[in-house]
DNA sequence: CAAATATATTTAGCTGTGCTATATATTTGG
DNA sequence: CCAAATATATAGCACAGCTAAATATATTTG
């Protein structure tokens, strides 16, 4: 294994990122005049539409209190709606509004300075890459540090490792399709949270196949 | 090479565990009131000793006017000093003061539960996303997005695949030993800025060998 | 069924970030 | 020596993030 130095700067790397990430949202939010919270909220909206406050507030990390009145915000500035859920009477239900959509695919979620140095990484790095964040997500998560997402590790529709093609080893059952490391989703729509016993068991089966035995994709 | 839907994915990863990193819950929950920014700015004082404010702006990449409000708080606090720069009048030197080393050294830079995920990745996966942030920090880097690091992939005493030992390839001639890659600084304190040719061919070596090819450290 | 409890959201009050614009020193350069 | 550049600080604004408390609706319980 590594030493806690080692450790450290691979954290250490990771902070430098999200230092960026910080403060490029904040750059790109001169633009459309929003802030990173706001995005973050926008990009939850986009892919999982329709939220309650509070589910809104569990995905991005924030307090309730914080979230309605960033929600407020961004209704004020007409990008979002607010309705009363028909499930429940206390809730409400915030959806993207046209002009919330626009401002969404106006600019990507991610800087696109990020996005191009992770292009240029070599598909095997990419495919090592994937699964690290994965476990460091799935660490997380089972931590209670974020909140569960929507990834293939957990997903009642994964099958990790049973094909032969070293491209494309696993298998999802909601497409019935095989596919490889680097498009493991690590937010996906047609995720089904599988019992804890599944994931456990299918994590492992993840787990055992060694990195660099694993087929570049 | 990948496609866009699978870089996403990746910034997406990159960007949930930037949420993590953003989110107070881990500093509430280990801490003793000091927000990211403020222990951001502790943290490069400490491994970088006393610093301008305009040095550390740049650094945590935040504006002059928010470091130096940050910093008068540290120094309301009691955790850091300032002092007149000896090179010039204009400027200030802060540095930290006892309580603020102590600060530093009762809990780490880094949530604990990421570095807990961090130590529990295979040493190969270690090495290659090693060899990863160093390449996303380094475009980041050269596209002005962030402010230089004090890395070996841009030291003058770096030497990259060097050695024939798998386990410590590359060489600094500073500590004139043998390191692996994940012992690859992405700040260290003995760094020297090498010239941008002698960077720039260094680099091209480091990228040529495939990350598969190295050996597991 | 009414009362107690739990849940979802909002509001208020606080600290602090992050920005721009501006003020105040202090170099530095012509 | 004086104008321009530089390093820091301050003020004012919008907003994030927190806790605590208010409000409204669900759920559970006696």
């Amino acid at each position: 294994m590594q030493n806690t130095g080692d450790i450290e700067q691979v954290a250490a790397g990771f902070f430098q990122v999200g230092l960026y990430l910080r403060s490029k949202q904040w750059r790109n939010a001169e633009k459309s005049g929003l802030t990173s919270t706001q995005v973050s909220i926008l990009g939850f909206l986009k892919r999982r539409g329709p939220n309650r406050v509070m589910a809104l507030a569990r995905l991005v990390g924030i307090t309730e209190a914080t979230a309605s009145r960033a929600i407020s915000t961004l209704q004020r500035k007409g990008l979002v709606d607010k309705s009363a859920d028909p499930d429940d009477g206390r809730a409400t239900r915030i959806s993207l509004k046209a002009d919330g959509v626009r401002a969404m695919s106006r600019q990507s979620e991610f800087p696109e300075t990020l996005l191009a140095a992770l292009a240029g990484l070599d598909p095997a790095e990419s495919t090592v890459l994937h699964r690290v964040l994965s476990k460091v997500i799935l660490h997380l998560q089972e931590s209670g540090a974020i909140e569960p997402q929507r990834m293939c590790c957990t997903c009642r529709f994964f099958q990790p490792y049973v094909h032969a093609d070293a491209l494309r080893p696993h298998h999802c059952e909601f497409v019935d399709a095989p596919f490889g490391t680097v498009s493991l989703r690590l937010d996906c729509g047609d995720h089904i949270q599988a019992d804890e016993a599944v994931r456990t068991q299918r994590w492992r089966r993840f787990l055992a196949v060694k990195p660099l035995e694993q087929g570049n994709s």
